[in-house]
DNA sequence: CTTTATTTTTAGGCTTAACTAAAAATAAAA
DNA sequence: TTTTATTTTTAGTTAAGCCTAAAAATAAAG
């Protein structure tokens, strides 16, 4: 239906539009693409003609309905691709990135769907973003940082900030993942430490690891 | 490495040589690829200066080492994963080929090192095709027609020649599938129909059923 | 062994998506 | 409000991969 720069273009004006609302700028767009500015300019003339995008000269682009729609649906199957990678083939978190950038341009409904239902229709991706639904409908994300919320409160891990390889050799024997339960029971104003509950464990943690846990307040 | 359409044209010319051997020929390529003879011209004209292929005016192409290492590399993707799609996903047999089409083009070692483990190392694909390994070498595929065998020998499942809806549900039903061990018990020779053992059942089944079950004899 | 038919190649064009360089519009500074 | 700087667009190229039409080579038939 679409072509692959076509794609790669709606996606990330989409990104763009979420970073600062608004038209997008030629010059952002082709700063996130690593191209330049000129082809930025040929392209959203072509998505204007095929109504992707609202675009008047020297102004930027907006995506339409339809070109969100189609942008939305290219992310949604990019962190489904992410969870399978993470899930299944047991990448890390940080490996997935680049892989999941082709697959997500693999065109077959039949696919997204039958995958969504073999990951078990997740809602979130390895790292804490939120899947758009086949709908293209975005859930409303409250992911913070474990670091932000307050005692006794309770979060679903819903991804990572940093994700270095020791962090998450450490999350593993800590026994935390995608989807698991965190309750703050304690937490230090002078250094940010926590002490925390898992599953039956309780321990402490350092503030620079509240620091690189995105939850998902309950 | 190399762009999707020299990924194409490397795998036609491979199995094109499969099927007769010698050097392939400008036409058959371009009919089997669905495009123009002088396209084809074009194309294998790049890949003999990249060493992909021999090629000589008006006499056809001819893979080099380096190019059917390619070619069975994408091969041995493409089948790798129509048995995701098929086993994991549920899909059909009959309708995995395009969606594997596209699958074949992702680029990560790593990926098909997982997906292969994730599968069991697979030797033959949903059609009973054999997936040719790391290195692009081909397991010998004594791949038989199931009617083709005789009373006492033994073979496993491999895969169907016709793969209509009714016939894979047939297979279903009787708990035939990739993998299954089938013994001959019986031949009739007047009707070519068979009783077999698969499993601890054992049954009959027509001619039609034995004349459309691919098996690896043992 | 010519003539005819078929196959293959060359030549020239087209489209997509990128690029550079220069012009035009907008924004910022004096 | 000019002048200067920045951003954006236009114009003209390029490369990949396809196409058509015509020419050249090979194969088949008379």
């Amino acid at each position: 239906m679409f072509t692959l720069a076509e794609e790669n273009y709606l996606k990330a004006i989409f990104h763009l539009e979420h970073e600062s609302l608004g038209e997008v700028s030629t010059n952002a767009i082709a700063e996130s693409m690593e191209t330049k500015p000129s082809s930025v300019t040929d392209m959203i003339q072509k998505l204007a003609e095929k109504k992707l995008v609202v675009y008047k000269r020297y102004k930027g682009a907006q995506l339409t309905e339809k070109g969100k729609k189609i942008a939305a649906n290219v992310i949604r199957k990019h962190r489904l691709w992410e969870v399978f990678l993470v899930e299944k083939l047991n990448f890390h978190w940080d490996e997935v990135h680049e892989i999941a950038e082709q697959l997500e341009h693999i065109q077959s409904e039949e696919l997204i769907t039958r995958l969504d239902k073999f990951l078990g229709s997740p809602d979130f991706d390895p790292h804490g973003d939120p899947i758009p639904d086949k709908h293209g409908v975005l859930k409303r994300t409250e992911k913070k940082l474990l670091s932000e919320i307050e005692k006794t409160q309770k979060g679903v891990c819903v991804g990572v900030k940093e994700s270095s390889a020791d962090f998450l050799q450490y999350l593993d024997k800590k026994k935390i993942s995608i989807g698991t339960k965190i309750t703050v029971l304690g937490k230090e104003f002078f250094d940010g430490s926590m002490i925390i509950q898992v599953g039956n464990e309780q321990f402490f943690i350092s503030k620079t690891v509240a620091e690189n846990l995105f939850v998902q307040t309950l």
